[in-house]
DNA sequence: CATGAATGAGCCTTCATTCAT
DNA sequence: AATGAATGAAGGCTCATTCAT
């Protein structure tokens, strides 16, 4: 009955430090390889754990996938507010968004292409994803609040969303590169938009 | 998630027809189950055959995907040109594009999603990718050279298709509905877009 | 995507034989090793099989375990019904039913032993268990009307039942031996019981 | 099936006391939800320490099952003996033992179940059943000579253990239920063994 | 004495793929 | 051309056990 043999034994720290090791390894992973080109085995070891140390954290591996995503969506609108903040010109305003989105978009490309996939065929990822959009359009509307705006509708709001992130995906992805067309010029019709439908 | 549905057997047709058949209950399942939701063996049951048979006409499951894939995108844009020929008003013809590209999105909803992930994935995936949106451009300038209206930077159309294909998976995927924003008033919009980068 | 290198490939027959064959082997193997002492790719590589064939031909390990026994069961009233067939004394029928009942128990030891902690645990187990039963109970009422016996209690026969079945557990599992009994003491008390129960 | 039951939490009391907390939670989920149903870490939790604990008490999960199972078997001898002691008709001390017996196998089905599956493959535990079993043999023995009964061989005693407890379990096990027989009818039966083997 | 985070071997199961017929 | 039994690597997950604190 009995079954183990000697081994190294790397004592930890508390598991919310390990909770954060594991979803921060399996972001990477998950961004490099995508949902189904990594295992909660090699998200363990890439954390420095074992396997088994993963299951005492997470249920599985969807998971810790959609608490990472969370996790970079909530870093990522706030580095949005934090950016209209900073105040300046609208002009100024709206670069500096657009540049904000679009490195967030560099930055979880993979990731954000099996969200995509998860979302659909997957309800509590649908769930979470639907909560995060309803955070955005929120964040939108105080903003144009915050910039003493005119309200627009939930609509445009929702339009802009989702053209900024189709576009910065597309930049992301190297798609633009691939059909010859100039990031920087995309860049600058984002920024119009944002203006527009924040500014003045 | 249904898994054997019996289906007709076609036992020995031309290996053309096989490869239809097949193609056709991958594009279904795919676009059903996604594509780490189904497997080869399926596919090829789906399609009335036994699994090696999948194997004599396609070397693998991407193989299969990317070509159903064509194969949608292709009747797509060739609805959308005939959308275009059978003339109107601009009004009427952006109307009816919008509403083609929207009746699309909800039919391929599933396989889209996959698609996104793989192409992040998968070089060769994401080669064919790169291609259609290159036939869309191209499609899109022609289309203006056809209704005679000025040209506009390929930024301009592909901006257009990235919101166009972005709301209408948004539609699709019910995501507008889950955020209760009208679908009407987002295609309304989208029109707007079309008439404007397509008008005169 | 590829996955697969060369390997030996053994050609097999028809799913009705490696079944069998798997079905075989895991009676052999669950009698020596238990239920929880063997797993199913080990089955699978004792039939001469690859894991893989094992979930061709059963959902489970508890599923060919219940295929196994009910195939034993079943194999054991039938000897007993062809002991009683073929005639003789009453003396002579007892004591080559009860030789039977031993050697049975003999073969299949080790599987009792963990057929008893299935069938506390596992419903379907228990089901399968109590069917058999039942067949054993009514074989009990049939033999006796053959045999121009008059009638028992179920109490009687399942009395009868129970306690053959316990020293012969005890026999095979040589707790007599054990115990510094004497099997041929026990066997000869046994098939008093037997003719008691059975005789005129 | 149910997992975490919250459990006071007597930290640091005497090793005895630990101890003793550990054999009873362990005699309890082994008899819920058998030998492999349960782990030590359950059992650890569920007796109000961590896992570490009870390795600090057990060398492994069997030493504890063990422990448990010769725990309610001396219980159990002792209150057979304390029935007999009691004295009365012997009609009566047959009654009280089949019904003690029967109380206690109710009480352990589960265990008991698991047990026999243990006793076939573990030769520390099929030691520590057949002490047990030599334990009873040799009490009822001492019992019949305190009655002053004839003595009788010991094949004939084994037979009467063997049989009250196989139909004590089918009794617990709801097997007399199942197969439609009266368990009242049964246990007279067992009476009227008893009181034959330990009779005047 | 007690803790509990961590371990990692190993079981269960799937599925892309092959090949003899 | 088609079959379908068979493959086996590999992913998901559990749990008996250890050890630094």
């Amino acid at each position: 009955m009995a079954r183990r043999l000697p081994s190294p034994r790397p004592r930890r720290g508390s598991p919310a430090a390990t909770r954060a090791r594991l979803v921060e390894a399996a972001a990477r992973l998950f961004n490099r390889d995508g949902f189904h080109g990594t295992d909660s085995n090699r998200i363990a070891r890439a954390a420095g754990y074992a396997p088994g140390s993963f299951y005492k954290h997470f249920p599985d591996k969807r998971a810790i996938f959609l608490e990472a995503y969370e996790g970079w969506v909530t870093a990522e609108w706030q580095a949005v507010e934090r950016a209209l903040a900073a105040g300046g010109s609208a002009d100024a305003t709206a670069a500096r968004i657009v540049a904000l989105l679009l490195s967030f978009h560099r930055r979880w490309r993979g990731f954000r292409a099996s969200l995509r996939a998860l979302v659909a065929t997957d309800a509590a990822a649908r769930r979470s994803h639907r909560r995060q959009r309803v955070r955005q359009l929120k964040l939108l509307r105080e903003m144009r609040v915050r910039l003493g705006s005119p309200p627009r509708s939930a609509e445009d709001d929702a339009l802009l969303l989702f053209t900024l992130e189709r576009v910065c995906d597309a930049a992301a992805d190297g798609e633009l590169r691939d059909l010859g067309l100039s990031t920087a010029a995309m860049v600058r019709r984002l920024e119009g938009l944002v203006r527009a439908q924040l500014g003045a």
